[in-house]
DNA sequence: CTATTATACATTGATTATCTATGTATAAAG
DNA sequence: CTTTATACATAGATAATCAATGTATAATAG
């Protein structure tokens, strides 16, 4: 699948909030959630995510801190805030308001081609 | 709903290429169309919808045709192509893999909540 | 006859966003 | 010691929205 920018732009938001809302997490850890979550069909470059987790934290949707791993290596881990749980919200409304209005103009269209 | 610029990105190629699988139809009529389906949702600027539709003719996804319409005033009608009609079906499978990819994400932090 | 509103299409420019390419750095594996 | 995986970051090309603005006609109201 050769998902459009502009589709990749609309999902990229409740995409992260949604990964983080199950904890905080770093960023190739996230590439690699929604790697899976996406049964391989969605594959983000690492040059695609950190732009938008600045904009997040810009955002005061999410906070960061780093942190040293067990390996040794050293982590930035982002947080989900109350604000951003609030947009998280939002976001799945504003997603399904869309969702449904596709939704009913298919339906017609089909009734138009099968009735 | 004030609806994000990026989802509103998204949603414009399958919206009006499925408003026009209905039939051809005008710029104007198309902005009323779109407010209908959405219950008022959503109000699209005529600055909004024609740079689109220009897009889709360039893509060769619709075309175009001066027509007078019954009380005298002349119309620009857009009709789909059948590239057009393969790129609807097209952009529903992005759409709904999207959703999918959504829902799952969503199913699994309301566990969290709730479980 | 004149003013206003609705209809109808179009473009410009500011702003904003993706996303490829590139850079730095460390750990592990071979 | 070379390659691969991990880990974060930015620059710049490209592309898109969308408000503002412009043109023009028909209908309505006064």
């Amino acid at each position: 699948m050769d998902f459009s920018k502009s589709l990749i732009a609309a999902s990229s938001k409740p995409l992260i909030l949604g990964i983080l809302q199950q904890g905080p997490n770093y960023g190739y850890d996230i590439i690699q959630q929604i790697k899976t979550l996406s049964g391989g069909q969605l594959e983000w470059a690492d040059g695609m995510l950190y732009p938008v987790l600045h904009r997040l934290e810009k955002e005061r949707l999410v906070t960061s801190q780093w942190n040293q791993s067990d390996n040794g290596r050293h982590r930035k881990y982002y947080a989900i805030t109350e604000l951003g749980k609030a947009a998280i919200h939002q976001e799945q409304e504003h997603w399904l308001a869309m969702h449904h209005v596709l939704e009913k103009l298919w339906s017609l269209n089909s009734k138009t081609f099968h009735g």
